[in-house]
DNA sequence: CGATTCAATGAATCCCAAG
DNA sequence: GCTTGGGATTCATTGAATC
């Protein structure tokens, strides 16, 4: 069976997109304001334009770029499935977008004063975002099917949802000490079947699907009771997922009756909206280095949200399932960039976006209960955003140099030889920029693959260069770095 | 909403279950074989009358009970849907039976000895369950659906199922120094769509479900390719979940791209069969006797299979996915006893028969392909099963004494007083083994809850002893275990 | 003021045999 | 098949109370 190619994604956005000038319909940045007092404006037309060029916009209108249906229920995307528009999808301007707002970010201290700093007070906002108003870091008070509806397609870069669980507890329940446990006994989270919560759970899973934008991705939280079913219609609707993670509670609540494990994790699952979307916002590399070095993985300690988080009333739990920001930091951190879009369709005490706020992001929160909306409104309104300097802005990709530069540049001269690291190979510069060697003859990396008997190479790594007049041998890789310098790409 | 009255669960199956004479029904163990040509006579015996008494084999034999049908797809289970036969559901005498069985244990060192030990090297033995023939011990070659058509109902007391994980890989995947991912990519895992992978994941479900015993429960494992499937269609043919793990790897393989967290837990689920089934065997002392006396959590850490333990055929795997034994031992250990029978729908490598042969259990294997089947027999006949003394035999429970009995035994007297613990209220000994407190009259506990305000309370635990000779206060709970000594319960 | 003890609490599908 | 009632069952953290 065939697949759609795999998906890609480094970095923000930028590590594995062509520099953002390469590519047509694309409208060059405003000239950068200086000013505090334009700072708002400039943001938002850089969000205008961030959603994608012009012909990307205009594709969207019309429904090909984020035209991927899901597949008929049941059958797995073929790559003749993958809508025409899927694989045209040309990488936003965000990060221009976002880097011209930027200018004068620091420049203002101690008051907030880059274009997203700026923009981040001013909640209730209308921001146009393909091409319509959306309004930005509101709470909206409602159904989240129905609200979803009056937004327009793609205009979020992250769902995050924590849907009802379906608990279906029955009676008390009492702790050895004979105290009774607060339990989750909302009204919102009773249904009254299995398909009834199936048919809520894809009607707000479609919804969220048609607001993501093209590198959107969808993060739910739930556990045994819900997750299953969750995550089986996502995948029917045409979600793919990337991963599920496991959220090991530090401090679970111990089983008291002595007939099970204790409960001690929950799980969350991440995905993109179509297994033909090629590119989401993943921080790779910054989660790597926030983790001792070490990649991220799939399960995550982390306490439960308790203390001075909690938010109380009375000094009752104002929400019974109040999350962890902790969780909602990562996931933040993880998966979106400063100024983008994150919307919460169960926004109950406002976690998500506390935590959007504090790190420079955009939130839209829909929430049915007006007192979880006043509690949320409260606690978000007095959260202080990180101080722009903090935030992580995506820095732009290390722009392609191509090999022939380096002949360009007099790096390297034709008719001279690379030799392959290990295995002591040679080959000869030709003055296309191509190589040749036994017969063969291609680029850097094609023509190592094939003397190193692998299906692939990266040249850049495994050449070294010989200097004619010397004779000595530099990494092909170090003569890229000056040419990025000498090109003023570093 | 109402639900069914809650399950239970205790070690074993005993220490919450009447002594095994106490039921009518039960047949009288057969006198104790004390020489080792005995024991695999004794050991078939008592397996027959483990399954239940005839009056039990025989609502079995006629459906009533196991007869809980899955609730209508998508309706939760409420009380009135409970059927007939599921409340009637009476203690096994498995317990019983073992111990019949073992009754040499220990003597004749260093030989196995016990029943158990004799029948567990005999593979293929045919034995009686629910009055048809069992092959224990044995590996079947074939589609699970199939051969588990063939099994009588309710003849398992666990399944542990590792289905194919329709894994949906594409492409080759090579390491960063260029080797190449050794990845599943088995004609086993090829599914054509979502919907071809339910159907044939519902049929082994419910096959799976007609087999398992009473007081059975099931085990799947999977990552999040198919286990929400899996999950919900569990959910959809009336399995309640009990719990979901998150086997969390020690040593995950990383990912390679940078595009993904490192994928490194996989998820396992635990069910019984129905809301309504109220018992199934869970060794919850042993499991935190076992883990520094903390209760056993959902998380569990365990290493890949790797090492000594892989199965190796001309330096390469021997089955793609095989699963550690430390996984398997856990599962055994925390839902099995000795003597119980464990099946396995995909057998694959045989884990689970090489743990449950280690672990004296007996073990019944489905595989489809004959070099997988080869592979396993091999593997399992070379297992030294783990001597009979090493084997976490259940214990009976505790009896239950009657307060009243230590008036009998003289250990109370009528008329002194009892205290009770923290708050100093008393209350004075009526002689038909009663409380009088505050006009209140009834049982230690009854009498405790009152004065407690609480909804409960153990009265062995909360009343102290007031010695009208000595003025001592002792525990009541104390003077519970001198009374057991005593009546030749300890 | 610091150390120690005590009490409270968190998304929980949380008992089971006898009569 | 229902009710009755015996009696078994918890861990990490926080924050207040006490020493």
């Amino acid at each position: 069976m065939d697949y759609p190619p795999p998906a890609c994604g480094r970095d923000g956005l930028y590590s594995s997109a062509p520099a953002a000038e390469s590519f047509p319909g694309w409208l060059p940045p405003l000239a950068a304001p200086g000013a505090r007092e334009h700072a708002a404006l400039s943001h938002t037309l850089s969000l205008a334009r961030r959603t994608r060029g012009p012909l990307a916009a205009e594709a969207l209108r019309s429904g090909t770029l984020l035209g991927d249906e899901p597949p008929a229920l049941g059958a797995f995307p073929r790559p003749e499935e993958r809508s025409a528009g899927e694989g045209r999808e040309r990488p936003r301007c965000a990060g221009r977008g976002r880097r011209t707002g930027q200018q004068g970010c620091g420049i203002l201290k101690p008051e907030p004063c880059c274009g997203l700093a700026a923009v981040r007070s001013e909640g209730g906002r209308r921001v146009r975002r393909n091409r319509q108003e959306v309004d930005l870091d509101v709470i909206h008070t409602g159904d989240c099917v129905e609200v979803l509806a009056t937004l327009p397609e793609g205009c979020v870069d992250l769902v995050f949802a924590d849907p009802p669980y379906n608990l279906q507890l029955r009676g008390g329940l009492h702790r050895p000490d004979l105290s009774r446990v607060d339990a989750v006994d909302d009204a919102w989270d009773h249904f009254g079947s299995f398909t009834e919560y199936d048919r809520f759970t894809r009607a707000w899973l479609e919804a969220c699907r048609r607001v993501l934008s093209p590198t959107g991705t969808l993060w739910v939280i739930g556990t045994y009771h819900n997750i299953h079913r969750v995550g089986a219609i996502l995948q029917d609707v045409g979600f793919w997922i990337l991963n599920d993670v496991a959220w090991v509670k530090a401090n679970p609540m111990p089983q008291f009756r002595g007939v099970r494990f204790c409960n001690a994790h929950e799980t969350l699952i991440w995905a993109k909206r179509s297994a033909a979307q090629s590119r989401y916002t993943f921080n790779y590399k910054r989660l790597k280095a926030a983790n001792e070095d070490l990649q991220m993985r799939s399960d995550w300690r982390i306490p439960l949200c308790q203390g001075e988080e909690r938010l109380r009333d009375a000094g009752g739990k104002v929400h019974s399932t109040q999350k962890p920001e902790a969780l909602l930091r990562r996931i933040l951190a993880a998966c979106t960039n400063p100024g983008d879009v994150v919307l919460d369709p169960f926004f109950g005490s406002g976690t998500t976006g506390a935590v959007a706020k504090r790190l420079g992001r955009r939130w839209i929160g829909i929430e049915r209960e007006p007192r979880y909306v006043q509690a949320a409104r409260q606690r978000i309104s007095a959260v202080v955003p990180a101080p722009c300097e903090a935030l992580d802005l995506p820095e732009p990709p290390p722009t392609r140099v191509p090999f022939v530069s380096l002949l360009e540049l007099g790096l390297v001269r034709e008719g001279a030889q690379l030799a392959l690291k290990g295995c002591g190979a040679t080959a000869v510069i030709l003055c296309d920029g191509t190589l040749a060697a036994n017969g063969h003859r291609g680029s850097i990396h094609a023509v190592g693959a094939r003397l190193l008997g692998t299906h692939a190479c990266n040249g850049w790594e495994h050449w070294l260069y010989v200097d004619p007049d010397t004779g000595r041998a530099v990494p092909l890789d170090d003569l890229r770095t000056q040419a990025r310098r000498r090109l003023g790409l570093a």
